[in-house]
DNA sequence: AAACTAATACGTAATAATTACTAATTAATG
DNA sequence: CATTAATTAGTAATTATTACGTATTAGTTT
């Protein structure tokens, strides 16, 4: 977590306690995403009266500097950064067991392309299916 | 809208007039998103006390059948489909205007490729920026 | 190490957004 | 036109998110 509390300051951004037991906590999701509500129930463990708030907008505030991910198909659910060396890429989410796989070749160009005169500013992708471990596990189940 | 009620009778949904007005008035919407809460504003002329249940839902067959897009980013916006030739496709957003423009090649080999053993059931891809004419207009307003 | 200050957090409440559920209504079928 | 299974109304509950004034605190300065 020592990272994140570097990028934290170099981001000009306090370095509370109320952060860094959050980004403890979230710092165990990095291959699966916990839900808003989750993180919620266990920083009251430590702060009774924490405020959504607090919890909404540093959430916000750690995905902008990139300590933090969002999901796309349901944004109630984030995880911590799982590459910090190619902040850019996109996740493979497996729709049986919650593991996330980071995909690396990123084809934006491949949309650029087909939008001549248009100024791309960004995309979201999201890829759905079963890991390469459910799939065996329920073909198996099958047979 | 004969389109639309063909694939809601294909489908085995009943046409109820709440149906067929909805989708007039979704049929308005092909090249840009519309909030579900103007849905709703807009139904309740027509029909005082109807249910948000019954506009949730109906969304969401319409969906299921392809009458109907949501937007990735924000799942409050939907809008009638535009592309009942080429159903699977994805959307360049324009964060100006809002203008929607259907992207023709889909580029999934690009993560199947990258996930041997996976199964890749389903993906979503959104991409935003400034249209064409945006960024005319938004280039000459520079200069 | 005390004081300062801008950022952060608390506490409470409001607002959206979505879902739940039962009774009443209605489209489709024969 | 009678039947029935699907659909809708009506009402309320739940979930998710944002708002905002006050209090607290991390980081800096004196």
């Amino acid at each position: 977590m020592e990272k994140a509390i570097e990028i934290l300051k170099k981001n000009n951004y306090k370095v509370t306690k109320q952060r860094t037991d959050l980004l403890d906590y979230l710092g165990k999701f990095t291959v699966q995403y916990v839900s808003i509500n989750q993180i919620t129930n266990y920083m009251h463990t430590i702060y009774p009266g924490m405020s959504n708030n607090t919890i909404y907008r540093n959430l916000k505030e750690f995905a902008n500097i990139g300590l933090v991910e969002y999901q796309e198909k349901d944004k109630t659910l984030v995880k911590y950064q799982c590459d910090f060396k190619n902040k850019h890429h996109h996740h493979f989410v497996c729709t049986n067991c919650g593991k996330v796989t980071e995909l690396k070749a990123c084809p934006i160009e491949f949309f650029t392309d087909q939008l001549p005169g248009y100024t791309v500013e960004g995309h979201a992708i999201e890829v759905y299916g079963l890991c390469a471990d459910c799939t065996k596990k329920l073909k198996t189940a099958k047979s």
